[in-house]
DNA sequence: TGTACATCAGTGAACGCGCGTTCACTGATGTAC
DNA sequence: TGTACATCAGTGAACGCGCGTTCACTGATGTAC
């Protein structure tokens, strides 16, 4: 049953891939070892073969999150100027496992470990990053002030949009904040 | 051992209270109905002579904390004309079993029933009512659509406050969200 | 008002279940000669 | 290059534990007469 060690590395990010997705859709606490395993196509006894802990892996799918979510698919809309409006789309409110991790799991990421937030916060400075480069011909440190405001916005409108029971207020959440932004 | 009716019903109330704080605090699905009862003063058996179950009670616990964060402490520094201060204080982020719900536990919300959303709603629309009548002399509407955004900004920067890392990052996000909040 | 009985708030043991983690085992992969 | 052996990725059963929930029991409270 031995697999070659390229299998084996596949079969790690593999694993790493489906728990970004899972914890983001059901939470972490809330996602068992078995629940991801199933979703990486593999039994639940081979995790300690790629991982010491269940934490190691939520601090590492964290920042795979991170990196997909934020950095290549806003990161990708942000460069044709779109980068709040694709945040705040109902299209990404509507598909949290392959979303935002911050908006997502936001408040489970406050009480998780120091590797864990240290990832989520290098993705917020990255989100910071892109936001503040849309910000055109402002001075650094102001477009910098006003694109962690601007983050801050995204992500609690995003959150809300989801919580909020009554459809066309999520919608409104959403587009009140993308309007504030593309004004600013 | 039976109590009278009165005592059985500050009992209940005891329970609701506990639970909010607990939540708040640790997570919805990280809190066990063991640790709930014994913050009450109570032994978990009694628990069903109450609720009917575990959802019943976060949904209550939910709504009283969006009745006694939102309502009372923030409703009352907002009367000072201080409510996004109050909100975006470091003493608000680093107390979140007596602090806003929708921070503590958003991303947890999200996938609550239906019951629970719908008392997050309502808290979360009342903090815009707060937050609208601060918005002076603009018109209703303008003043509701502002603080649709404003309280989404509150909510994402105090969320984010408590994810970061780095201390001073924490600050400047509350800093820069209030500062851009009292311009507007 | 006093007495007899029903009610039920709270206790603590127990239920089945799924959690994170460990382990003996399998057999293909990798290594040494 | 071929062979013998060590390695180890993945399986599936098992570990102790705490979960949400149920239940028999206690004894003070509430009710009926």
């Amino acid at each position: 049953m031995r697999k070659s060690r390229e299998e084996a590395a596949q079969t790690r990010k593999r694993i790493v891939t489906a728990a970004s997705g899972e914890f983001c859709k059901h939470g972490i606490v809330a996602t068992g070892l078995n629940d991801l395993m199933r979703a990486a196509g593999l039994t639940h006894g081979g995790f300690y073969k790629h991982f010491e802990s269940k934490d190691q892996l939520v601090a590492e799918a964290c920042a795979e999150a991170v990196q997909t979510a934020i950095l290549e698919r806003l990161g990708a809309a942000a460069s044709e100027g779109a980068g709040a409006a694709a945040y705040l789309s109902t299209g990404h409110r509507d598909t949290p496992a392959t979303g935002c991790p911050l908006s997502a799991i936001g408040s489970e990421l406050a009480r998780s470990d120091e590797q864990t937030r240290a990832a989520a916060t290098a993705g917020f400075l990255k989100l910071v990053e892109i936001m503040a480069g849309q910000c055109g011909t402002l001075p650094p440190a102001t477009a910098r002030r006003r694109a962690l405001v601007a983050v801050s916005t995204m992500i609690g409108a995003l959150t809300m949009s989801r919580i909020v029971t009554d459809p066309e207020l999520s919608a409104e959440i959403l587009k009140e904040a993308e309007k504030s932004l593309s004004d600013a």
